[in-house]
This record gives structure tokens, sequence and C-alpha cells, in this order.
DNA sequence: ATGGTTGGACGCCAA
């Protein structure tokens, strides 16, 4: 089976792309993030003939995360327990945002996720991505105690750099988000509950991104940031025999700004 | 070249 994951950054804008991708590499389950339109919006008629069915959830032209399966789509869940609420505006009650979709697409756990930001060291965001980080964790690391051999996979947008390779130059992000050591102890937090990069070891930096900047040059540069990743429990991780970051996708007129990343797994 | 991308709610916020 191939899973991929990828900010798709406008799913009405890339869902061609999006379909190019599925055919080319042979995608079986693809995660996307940032699908930035509510449920009704959705192009599912894009991909139905390709013989997937799409599991979406978007409250507004924020977020929204998504699940493509061609091999099931079952026990689809919005949202993790005890997933924080978010509210940007004074007087507006936070709510919970579509920053997680849970399905399960032959036999595996999948769950699309969309970290938030964080925005600046001294936002509110920030504090708020922390907690969102903590949620998960427990989540899934309960997810894991009831059933310690489910295959599950963690995929998605995490906004984190978890090493000092996996951005081009660290001294651009003395006084940023992505890099904080709170925010990579939140993401280590993730992996102490069982939860493994999977990607890393076949397809080592330094020098390997998933995401780069539109501004700035920064594709053409090579300058980038390993910010997307696959985290499987034991018995995925165990099962996982290929990966890649296409970076081919970020090429060209009409790119996302991040590409997928893509793990193959053993029958 | 007095800017620098892109997307969505079309005026600015978010990334």
């Amino acid at each position: 089976m191939r899973l991929a994951t990828w900010n798709v950054n406008s799913i009405r804008t890339r869902a061609d792309r999006v379909a190019a991708f599925l055919e080319r590499h042979g995608v079986d389950v693809l995660a996307l993030q940032e699908t930035k339109c509510r449920d009704d919006q959705f192009p599912e008629m894009v991909f139905a003939p390709l013989g997937y069915e799409v599991a979406h959830v978007g409250h507004s032209q924020w977020n929204g995360v998504a699940i493509l399966s061609r091999v099931g789509l079952d026990d689809v869940t919005t949202g993790f327990p005890g997933m924080p609420s978010w509210s940007s505006k004074e007087g507006v009650d936070p709510a919970p945002e579509a920053r997680a979709l849970g399905a399960t697409c032959g036999g595996v756990r999948v769950w699309s996720l969309y970290v938030p930001n964080g925005r600046t060291l001294a936002d509110p965001h920030l504090q708020y991505k922390l907690e969102w980080l903590e949620a998960l964790r427990v989540a899934a690391g309960g997810w894991l105690a009831a059933e310690p051999e489910a295959p599950i996979a963690l995929v998605g947008d995490w906004n984190i750099a978890p090493q000092d390779d996996d951005v081009w130059d660290m001294s651009v992000f003395t006084h940023s988000t992505h890099v904080s050591p709170a925010e990579r102890a939140a993401f280590q937090g993730v992996v102490d509950a069982g939860f493994a990069d999977v990607v890393r070891p076949l397809a080592p930096g330094p020098g390997v991104y998933t995401y780069w900047d539109y501004t700035q040059l920064r594709f053409p540069r090579r300058e980038g940031m390993r910010i997307d990743f696959v985290l499987g429990s034991p018995a995925f991780a165990g099962r996982v025999d290929g990966a890649f970051i296409d970076r081919e996708e970020r090429k060209g007129k009409g790119a996302s700004d991040h590409a997928p990343v893509v793990v193959d797994l053993t029958p």
C-alpha cells in the first residue's frame, strides 16, 4: 500500500495537480492539509472517477483536512479527544478547528493532521500549538496503549523542524517558531509515545526538505524546511519498505509551497 | 524592480 501526505494549500486551486499526482505515483491513500474550503466546496467529483472515496472536514477558508482512499475509508473521525479549541477574535467563543481527521484505510488507521502554525514566539497561537500537540500526544498514546499492535500513522504538516538539519540555516531561525525547544519537545513527546518518523531513515538530510516559502526565491535557492512527517506506530513502522519526498511537485507554476511525502508499506 | 508569494472572504489576514 502506498500512503502519502501533502499540504496542498487550497484543494480547489490544485485539484487537477492532486489527481495527476495520485495517478503518476499510484497512491492508494492521500492525506491532505490546508484544503481551505468547506465540505460542500470540496471537489470530490475530480477524484471519484479515479476510484477514490473522500472524507473531509473544513469549516471556512482556513485549515481543512482530508483523506482520499481507493482501499476503503471507514470509521471516519473528526478531531481527536481533547483537541483544543481556538478563536482569533476577542468576543468570539473558541471552537474546534478543522485540523485533524482520522479514517481506517486498508487496515491502517490514518490521521491527517494540520498542526497550528504558532505564528511568533510571543503569540498566543504558539501556546495553542503546544497545547494541541500535548493533547495529540495523550490521545495517540491512548490509542497505542489500547491496541499495541495497531498500524497507526500520524501524518501531515507538523509545523516543526525537529532537528537543526531540517532548516537550511539555523541562524535565520534564532527568534522563530518551528525550531524552539518547546516545539521540538512537543514533537518529541509524540515520538516518545510510540510514533517514529519512518521517512527520515530513507530520505536523510541535510538539505532534504518538504516546504519552501513562496517568497525570497526559497525553492530555487534550496532554502527549505522539513516540517511534514509520517509518524508510525511500531506495527506501521515495521511494514515501511520505501519512502520519498516528491520534490518535483514543488516545481513550476501552480505548485503548493509544500511537497508530498510518500511511504510504501508491505502487505 | 522603492518590490520581494500565494490563497481566499476583495480587503486584508494567514502562512
